[in-house]
DNA sequence: AACACCCCGCAAACCGGTTTGCAAGCAAGG
DNA sequence: CCTTGCTTGCAAACCGGTTTGCGGGGTGTT
């Protein structure tokens, strides 16, 4: 600003009518003093609890206006209930169907006013007991749990300190709280019949680690489906892996090794399946020619691999909205029976099947 | 606890020595009358800004451990001035970049014992300044500004606050606040480096918008590189995308169409690059045959097209560990001068050159 | 005119900490 | 024996809101 000094003392902000310390932030009881009327009132028309006349609400309201006012969070925390903050426990950011999650969980928790505060535990720091706990201090009102870490008892503090909770993934583990998933029995069930659609009768997998969330119920509707349409699962067929690149390539090796080898491979993943990929360019094998390969999540990568993959596609996005959107509900209610939602998933077709 | 049924009232929590109402969490007035102390006096021993008697500090911390007490964040925050929680803004977490520097960062501030507030501004939901001013009101210590949308004017309102400002990825337009950013023309030049090194003489540059940040500095480095190699930039050769594979296939496409067509093409990000790799399959150019590729990132999909993509390698995490801990530095002093730090970048050779 | 009732606003207590001014206890110094 | 100064702890004010109990004034009923 050049301006003539005036040497006294700059009036640098422009707030004409504060009347005391122009610098620090306007406070509940200087509206009330230029509003000529009480802090309880002003408390009012700010929360809504009793009626106030629409003369002075206007008044309040004005002055509310000039002065830019606005309500000290940490005083209105002190007691209030509700912070208007949850938080997001994520087992790890670098695999891109938890970035997609926080983004469509934050959009939601945008659009109610709310804030969200991040924890991505995989590497262990913060160790999740601490971030849990720092979010019971911290009061905030709602946790989504997408990390598959997270045991029940751990979750238990919160439970306990009214703080609602919805857990992504994990729909048989979960019991005492509301749970947002893909439906992975059907996924696998949707991959085999369209591979048995294709013409493919001697099928192969490459499973999660069998005992956790998505691996269990997709290796499970594999083998469902495959009766179904009225074939045998071969024990010799199921590979498992540990939802990495290279786990896929070695369980895709081991099954073109096999006397009679699949036509057709179902990956419990997409990054599993791009392994697949990988080995079957290693052997020499023309996919979809030699091998047909069906992976699961649609990450960005799916398009990217030659040939792209065929890939059940789970909206990670959305099932962040949903969590958030059954947050919100159950911070209204934080009793009643838990939920489970299932998301829909979607095939998409490409190259490899 | 399995006892004989007391009949007057259930002892359920083993919290022997709380007087008052056990389900409420303990709170300083607590510990001081179990302690036989004042509230005074535990709040010394807490925050240790006056001396306490070594008997006195042993008896408070005791009781502290007995009643699990924690203070609290509320009433803590309404005198105090740190909170411990800083906000990330980012621009697009579905842009591998972004989570990538968001879980180091993290990572930092969770050794630091802070919290993240997280918000993806790319979709307008939350408005940044929204989400800014509730980053005021809830007294963040600190501000990560990773979004090339946002600017100094939309800062100020922070500084202002006494808010420690660290911006990254644009070292020329911010000139107030703290920069973390690559060397975006030292990229650009070890790109046309390792290119003419390999014997290219003709080459060619998809670039990002001319105006923004890494943008600029990729352009002018690749023109500067040039003429230090003893060749003349050629207007014809230099192509414009927004960074995403749509507009690197387009542009790769033109130059593709020159009449001396380049030998090989730095492209100012690994999403265009890639988009290059599909234009020259669809031109039926082999890669690196008839033309070399080399980006900017090495996002993990870089790893998986195929020819495999040879580029250089901005080291997001590491960009994220640094902003944290020049925001802590900065917590500590608020003002003195801007800073800025470049983080080493490396090239990553595959098969695209 | 008397009574009940509702509407509206205020003073004061409270949430759970931090910070300041003061004083008692004690050892050292003169 | 009397200062001086240091250590240690307390009571009370304060941060900025929310909530409760109460009372004055206006309206409707009998």
């Amino acid at each position: 600003m050049v301006t003539s000094g005036t040497p006294e003392k700059d009036t640098r902000t422009q707030t004409v009518l504060r009347a005391e310390d122009p610098r620090s932030p306007a406070t509940i009881s200087d509206v009330a003093r230029l509003a000529g009327v009480s802090k309880t009132t002003v408390s009012h028309v700010l929360s809504g609890r009793r009626p106030v006349s629409d003369a002075t609400r206007a008044k309040v309201n004005r002055v509310i206006e000039e002065l830019g006012f606005q309500q000290n969070f940490f005083a209105t925390g002190l007691t209030g209930r509700r912070t208007q903050t949850i938080a997001l426990v994520v087992q790890d950011l670098t695999n891109p169907f938890y970035p997609a999650l926080a983004r469509g969980l934050q959009q939601t928790m945008a659009e109610h006013g709310h804030v969200v505060l991040l924890a991505d535990v995989g590497a262990g720091v913060p160790p999740v007991g601490a971030f849990l706990s720092e979010a019971v201090q911290r009061r905030v009102d709602g946790v989504v749990v997408a990390a598959i870490d997270i045991s029940d008892e751990q979750i238990e503090p919160l439970r306990a300190a009214g703080i609602g909770v919805v857990t992504v993934g994990d729909p048989r583990r979960r019991t005492t709280t509301d749970v947002i998933s893909s439906d992975d029995e059907r996924i696998a069930a949707d991959a085999v019949a369209y591979l048995h659609d294709q013409g493919h009768r001697r099928l192969g997998i490459v499973s999660g680690p069998p005992h956790t969330a998505p691996g269990a119920p997709r290796l499970a509707g594999y083998r469902n489906a495959l009766r179904a349409h009225g074939l045998r699962p071969l024990k010799a067929a199921e590979t498992t892996g540990d939802w990495t690149r290279e786990s896929g390539a070695k369980a895709m090796t081991a099954l073109m090794d096999l006397e009679r080898r699949p036509t057709a491979v179902f990956c419990a993943n997409d990054l599993m399946a791009i392994g697949a990929l990988d080995a079957a360019r290693v052997l020499g094998l023309a996919v979809p020619g030699d091998v047909a390969v069906v992976g699961v999540d649609d990450i960005d990568a799916a398009s990217l691999v030659s040939p792209a993959l065929t890939t059940i596609r789970v909206p990670a996005q959305d099932i962040g909205r949903v969590a958030g959107e059954q947050l919100m509900t159950r911070i209204g209610t934080p009793t009643g029976p838990a939920r489970r939602v299932l998301v829909q998933h979607s095939l998409v077709v490409r190259e490899s099947a």
